[in-house]
DNA sequence: TTGTCAGTTGCACACTTTATCAAGTCTTGA
DNA sequence: TCAAGACTTGATAAAGTGTGCAACTGACAA
């Protein structure tokens, strides 16, 4: 391979870290949706929403196909649902350990 | 919470998007480094990885403790290492689809 | 045809990240 | 006490990203 793979994984993180693009690939999972109904439920311009879909798009993380009036979107690898549930997981991990060292340092410490 | 989860885990995933940082988590996965022998690994200029390890440190990833003349890092969640593993995973769908994608197109096509 | 909704693209400006160089701290052994 | 190895920090130029506005394309209904 051209590119090493430890690059290739830092890219595709480098895809996942922005908030709109979590987002989306959050209610992607849950299942397709037209562009404006992201908009709906995402508070971000459209232009802006554009450009993030471009992103995903590039990476190959999602697909996308005009159906009528509508751009329709979905995840094209399932496993990315994985993936952010791994990251919960980690995310409240840290967090936990955040909160205990906080309370150690706070006048009502627990333990 | 003040932070949006869906912030805090873009956040997560920017720290994990730069390839010095994800060749740290994956050799500190292996066994604990000191900063010295993380550098025998990684091509990289001394204050470049110690500025990485900031930032690693900074998101709680990884912790280092003074052992000596040397200073010791370690990875902090161990679910790091699952994490790695599924972004793999899913990269190597990606480049799988690619592959067929560019063999369809190429005179050599399979199916 | 024309207006409108649905999306995308092009840009310019602001902001963030990264690489590199120089300087500084800490520790150990001579 | 000094020198040297092991790291970190600060500063800064260069590169990369994100945002919002305006302009543009495609589909559909009046």
């Amino acid at each position: 391979m051209s590119v090493p793979l430890y690059q290739a994984k830092a890219e595709f993180f480098k895809t996942l870290g922005h908030p709109a693009r979590i987002r989306i690939l959050e209610l992607l999972s849950e299942r397709d949706h037209a562009v404006h109904e992201l908009l709906d439920r995402i508070d971000i311009e459209p232009s802006s929403l554009s450009q993030q879909l471009a992103v995903l798009r590039r990476t190959s993380l999602v697909t996308s196909a005009r159906v009528g009036g509508e751009v329709v979107y979905s995840v094209s690898v399932p496993e990315v649902r994985d993936l952010l549930l791994a990251a919960r997981r980690i995310l409240s991990g840290i967090i936990a350990v955040q909160g205990e060292l906080e309370s150690e340092l706070s006048p009502t410490a627990t333990s």
